[in-house]
DNA sequence: TTGAAAGCGCTAACAT
DNA sequence: ATGTTAGCGCTTTCAA
């Protein structure tokens, strides 16, 4: 815990009042300073094996057709030289890049924080981590776009994965014309689409949390749907009415916010003010059941007592509410391994699912006793 | 909303219920089926100019001697072209990947959902997404340590960006004599060290948020401590020490949490159950002051009435608790942009501060009266 | 200021 | 099964 380091502002080049300040003793190669480790490349190898660089090649790329004999003594030069392939020329060689894009697009990128995407994002980085893939995680926005679909069609990648919250997203949309391109979180396209993409069963979680909240008895079952313009918000919606029909129960008691929980309990007052009874409450995500729960405590109204509530997301607001949320949880994580997996499989011309839905689980806490 | 698609499970190769299922027209060129777009190649653009490879290569790198007549004419058979440089072979010629790898330990990882981490990595993305470089993510761990690392001094990558929670994580602490790199977040190493890195200015933070709950009248100061072979642990007690010394006030009233909720709650407890004043609390993160919180009514005791509670983070626990917690917000965005900054000096050879502070602000509200 | 030519490190026919 | 030989698309001396 030396504490010998001084607070820097943010400056750059402001040397720290630490020791050694700016005197920077760069060892790696910036010039040919030193000439100390000459980068191994394939040739060299071949060199001390006394074999071709053509073998050399197939050792490293694990052909069939190399005797055991000599992979053993070819291995043994690379282990040697510590030897490592190099990507670019790998590249340009095979005309392969071994390269995959995560495009973020920035309306959503700023929803970064959101648990939901960072756990889809580390689902693909941890699928792709045990393959030669690697991960090119680029920030689009209205004014990159251009940029991003150059470096795209570019042929700097093998493929792409776009995670995004909007519908209207329309900029890479014609993308999978050109490029194997697997969309994902939500999905961005309307309705019949040729592209690929894998989602979380909205409609089944929602039917599943509908459900539930009958089964512990409850009729007059009211919904806070999100907005219909999003895949989401219409799929949530769609399976509580599914339920609800079902059992020949009433559909009228629907209020629509944005996601947000300021929405939440402005439509949970609306829903209140109709003056029906309500004792079940599906709300389509999380952070609107808190606004929701808020404005019944409001009324003076207990949960899951008066009112049986059920969220979708499972987010901090859930579960550190009270009572807790019960909630439909998303498989983010293999949601993103998922896309990765599909993706790869397009990309070595494998046959894939152009539709993937993911099934949730309804996690039962205390908000539907 | 058209709901024809079939609810699948997650097994690839399961066709969709959907439309057109699994008759894969691919339209990128996996063989060379199509010949439609033959991706424009600099030569391509240098023979419709009428010009020299060498001549394309020097407009494309903005080089200062060429004719401005001549690049515009380049430029408009760029244009037409729709020509996009190939990255592969760029680095292969000039030696430089113009790719920076952000590594992740998978350990911290697993914290993804931490918005502090999304947040520097918004940060790092965006700042990069302006410039030529490119942003390689990767997961290591410790099985995959050495892929890593020879991924990095393969000369894949110009440089390295590492964030991480841990201070043990030392697979990293000696890449920087070979490439640049520079740590973030948290600082990996002890104190003084060789590598570069940036981080919130923690002791200074912590201090202040003291100094606040001083300015309110409070002499019983105690604080909830992080775990001490942290850095931001450390350091934050460090900054409380610091400013109660200045005042010549106790600093006797410490407990140890290790920045879970439920720690926060035992050293609250144990805290009260020294049975000395406390008019006044410093927790190191918003998660223990959530648990600090609880502990706190339990005894029959407000907020801030009978203490004032000041935290760290800036989290969703300090927004949403009530009394909404006065706390320490951190330059988490900017701390990855300035990761970024640092690294692409260093890369191109600039001096850099080999430490980085960036400065907190406080968020004072209700919980400090 | 511009062009010619020689690679960068590797893969992939084609030979042997 | 292994070696030979061309490039992959671009940058970069070196001449002109």
């Amino acid at each position: 815990m030396s504490e010998d380091v001084s607070a820097t502002t943010s400056t750059t080049g402001s040397p720290s009042g630490h020791s050694g300040g700016h005197d920077i003793p760069r060892r790696w190669p910036t010039g040919s300073l030193t000439d100390a480790k000459p980068v191994p490349t394939l040739e060299m190898v071949a060199a001390l094996a006394g074999v071709s660089r053509a073998t050399v090649s197939r050792v490293v790329n694990a052909s069939p057709k190399v005797t055991p004999q000599i992979a053993e003594v070819v291995n043994n030069a690379i282990a040697q030289l510590n030897y490592v392939p190099n990507r670019a020329a790998r590249s340009l060689a095979s005309r392969r890049t071994q390269a995959i894009a995560l495009v973020v697009p920035e309306s959503t990128a700023k929803l970064f924080t959101d648990p939901y995407l960072a756990s889809v994002i580390q689902g693909i980085a941890l699928a792709l981590a045990d393959t030669e893939y690697t991960l090119n995680m680029l920030i689009s926005s209205d004014t990159r776009a251009e940029k991003t679909r150059r470096y795209l069609l570019g042929g700097n990648v093998d493929g792409a994965l776009v995670v995004s919250h909007h519908s209207g997203d329309q900029s890479f949309g014609h993308l999978g014309q050109s490029l194997p391109v697997v969309f994902g979180g939500r999905p961005l396209l309307p309705g019949e689409s040729s592209s690929y993409f894998v989602d979380v069963d909205n409609a089944a979680g929602a039917a599943g949390a509908t459900a539930h909240i009958l089964s512990t008895g409850r009729r007059q079952l009211a919904t806070i749907a999100g907005p219909q313009d999003m895949p989401p918000g219409v799929d949530r919606l769609n399976g509580w009415r599914r339920t609800l029909a079902m059992q020949g129960l009433d559909q009228s008691l629907v209020e629509y916010g944005d996601f947000t929980p300021l929405s939440g309990a402005a439509a949970m007052r609306r829903l209140l003010d109709r003056g029906r009874p309500i004792d079940g409450l599906f709300v389509a995500n999380d952070q609107m059941a808190a606004g929701a729960y808020s404005v019944i405590y409001e009324r003076g109204l207990t949960i899951p007592g008066d009112i049986a509530v059920a969220g979708f997301d499972d987010n901090y607001f859930g579960a550190t509410s009270t009572p807790p949320l019960t909630t439909v949880h998303q498989p983010s994580h293999e949601l993103g391994a998922k896309m990765a997996e599909i993706l790869m499989a397009l990309i070595e011309g494998k046959p894939a699912p152009r539709v993937t839905l993911l099934p949730t689980t309804l996690l039962v806490r205390a908000s539907t006793g």
